[in-house]
DNA sequence: CGACACTTTGACTGTAGTCAATGTAAGTGG
DNA sequence: CCACTTACATTGACTACAGTCAAAGTGTCG
């Protein structure tokens, strides 16, 4: 299991523990919502900033409470999810680095998420978040383009999980997992320049993120290892061999 | 089919056609983002407002243009619209009056908005909108709180797509359109105080949001009217009949 | 009246779910 | 070092829920 990093890539340190937290060598920089503020913005958020590392499963808002923090996620993956009375569940929403958690001003929220996996947070505490908001529309703007993205996002997964068929939802899912994995730090190929990726989620999560159960996963991986789109290395680690099959399986309900 | 309104309701007068379109007896007032509005953003909204008809099928917003215009819905329902490339479709919205249609400052977009009923609406030209928006925080924070609203129902529905039954699903629906049917101008009883609505799609368009094939949506009208849930008046009037059995039909997976 | 759009119903099929057993890998303690 | 546990994943046999295909029914409009 070789591994070697894009040559494109730029590897940049994180400093997670330097006392100044500057946010000029953080990973998130360029694409969270701390992208495009000014000087003044970003020096307020950085103020009330603070590094937070969460171990899979830790939850980082709970069903029914209010948020103790927002926070941008630096690395790792979080999960959404929403589930029924009688324990159904359903995961609604995937959350990368750069990805924002928490909503300001959200009072209803029947929301829950937690770490799918190890997780490194820039943390807000709530309140004081919420004022900044308020004070800085340029934030809040950035915010709203955020979650109308988040919207649309959730809406393209209500297509696969209302309309595609088992084989398209596993296979888009890699695709999905594939291209919020390509970052300047986060890109992974093999020695043959073959993407590849750790899938955050178990067969169970998965499952319950696809709409189907985790056997039904299961079934569907191993069909597109048989038919050569995708290698598993380990029942977390996927390489795709075929990108061009994977895009026709994730679109097409027949094969 | 006596009909008549619950005495509580207070019917205003539209004026749709007034020259002046004031604000002041607009239906969606008290409950759209122009709710809460300062007097100065409230009129400054209104100086760009136009009001407009459609009739079933028109679009509002077509797929890969930048939108002509945002509205609110005044009366009517909107269908927003997913598809894949073979013509599978997925209904990802449906917007009641006192809606917002169309989201400022997207950039990709791939939305297509269209009237599912006859729609009145009070639109506004996007770049001015656009503009408005900019200028005033007050307006940008109810549309980026409505924004979460719409995530948050979003993310419901991708709990029924994933994870209901077809007879939950068509529960969820009816218990969903009742909700947003009762509102001080809209809500509608039988003569023996029974809530009831008419369905604002039809039995294809119904399967396209529930992720069902139209003959599974009729078949669980029928077990729902044979269960004494419901009545139907016509395949588009629903009466509730028992209410406390729609919820139950709703949430739990057997019978 | 016939044309058309929509809905209902029936018979059959197939995909994904269910239930159960087995496989695999990492971690624990004797 | 090796049984044993635990968690997760795979595989198999069978089932059932919803989909497909086809026909008939209903209502509206010209």
């Amino acid at each position: 299991m070789t591994k070697t990093l894009n040559p494109t890539c730029t590897l940049q340190d994180n400093r997670l523990n330097d006392v100044l937290r500057s946010c000029d060598g953080c990973t998130a920089r360029s694409k969270a919502i701390c992208a495009d503020l000014t000087k003044e913005e970003l020096s307020a958020l950085n103020a009330i900033s603070r590094r937070r590392q969460l171990r899979p499963g830790q939850p980082i808002i709970s069903d029914q409470e209010q948020p103790e923090y927002f926070a941008i996620i630096l690395s790792g993956t979080v999960k959404q999810t929403k589930v029924l009375p009688d324990g159904r569940q359903q995961i609604v929403g995937l959350l990368f680095p750069s990805d924002f958690v928490g909503w300001p001003f959200e009072t209803h929220g029947s929301h829950h998420a937690e770490a799918a996996t190890a997780v490194q947070l820039c943390s807000f505490p709530a309140q004081q978040f919420e004022r900044l908001v308020r004070q800085h529309p340029g934030i809040q703007h950035h915010l709203f383009r955020y979650a109308l993205s988040q919207l649309d996002a959730a809406q393209d997964w209500m297509l696969l999980l209302g309309r595609k068929t088992a084989r398209e939802k596993v296979a888009s899912l890699f695709t999905m997992i594939a291209k919020r994995s390509r970052g300047p730090d986060t890109c992974d190929f093999d020695s043959q320049g073959r993407e590849r990726f750790a899938l955050p989620l178990n067969r169970s999560d998965t499952a319950d993120f696809l709409g189907l159960t985790l056997e039904t996963v299961s079934r569907q991986f191993r069909v597109l290892k048989d038919n050569g789109v995708i290698r598993l290395d380990g029942p977390r680690m996927v390489t795709i061999l075929d990108p061009a099959a994977l895009d026709i399986a994730a679109t097409s309900p027949f094969v």
